[in-house]
Order: C-alpha cells, then structure tokens, then sequence
DNA sequence: GCGCTGACGGGAC
DNA sequence: TGTCCCGCCAGCG
C-alpha cells in the first residue's frame, strides 16, 4: 500500500466492482459504506481516476442519488454510458434511470445481509 | 502555501 | 413538490 488514498480509492472500486448486473448504485451510498457519509464527491473523484486502476470499475452503474448519469460525460463516448445500462437491462430515459428506486443496490446494506 | 473546482447530498425556503 | 444554497474532502493551478 503506497498510501491511505491509495486504499480508499480501492475501496471504492472494490464496492463498484461488486455491483451485479442490472443493478445501480449512488455516491453517497458507496461514501457512506467506505465511513464517508459527506464524501460522494470523493467517491466521484475516485471514480475519475479509476482508469489508473485494474481491473477496470463498471462505473457506469454507478449514478447520482436523482438516478442520473452524472458521469456519463467523462465516459468518453455520448451515450457511452447509458448505452451500457440499457444493455443490461436497465430502462434509461432522457441521461436518468428509470425505477432507479427498484434497481438501486446498496453497498453496506448489501455487505452487511 | 492558498484558493478553486469537482462524476454529490441533504436541508431549507 | 420543486428549486436553491451550503457543506465536505481531495487533487491541482
């Protein structure tokens, strides 16, 4: 471990990593499963800089907690992201999920069962 | 060394 | 019920 942040980041991708198919999830879930409740915003940052870690994080399941794709403009691609999810499955209307409230998976709830 | 921004969340109006 | 503003942590100029 070169560092803490280090660690944190691969909790986060760990988490992201752990997100089965058809299923989505929130920063602010993900902060508050890693003791981060007021951290969604790092949780993002981490996520930004996921490509520097492998294997790579399916952080196209990973949305704001409106169910919207947040990132999906630092996909890379347009409709890269959402493309992705409705692949698996997953209704996408207008950049935001639909039944976000039914497909959502929460980490340290899930963890935890 | 200081300040701003950023893939967000929650509370207040 | 919807929208606005403030707060939090870390990386970067």
């Amino acid at each position: 471990m070169a560092g803490k942040n280090e660690a944190l980041y691969e909790a986060i991708y760990d988490i992201v990593r752990l997100i089965p198919r058809g299923r989505v999830t929130s920063y602010g879930l993900i902060a508050a499963a890693i003791g981060m409740k007021s951290g969604a915003r790092m949780v993002g940052y981490a996520l930004n800089h996921c490509h520097t870690s492998s294997p790579p994080v399916p952080a196209h399941r990973v949305l704001n907690r409106n169910g919207l794709l947040s990132g999906k403009a630092h996909f890379g691609a347009g409709d890269e992201m959402a493309n992705l999810l409705q692949a698996e499955g997953i209704r996408v209307k207008d950049d935001m999920v639909q039944d976000f409230d039914q497909i959502v998976w929460d980490p340290s709830r899930e963890l935890e069962l």
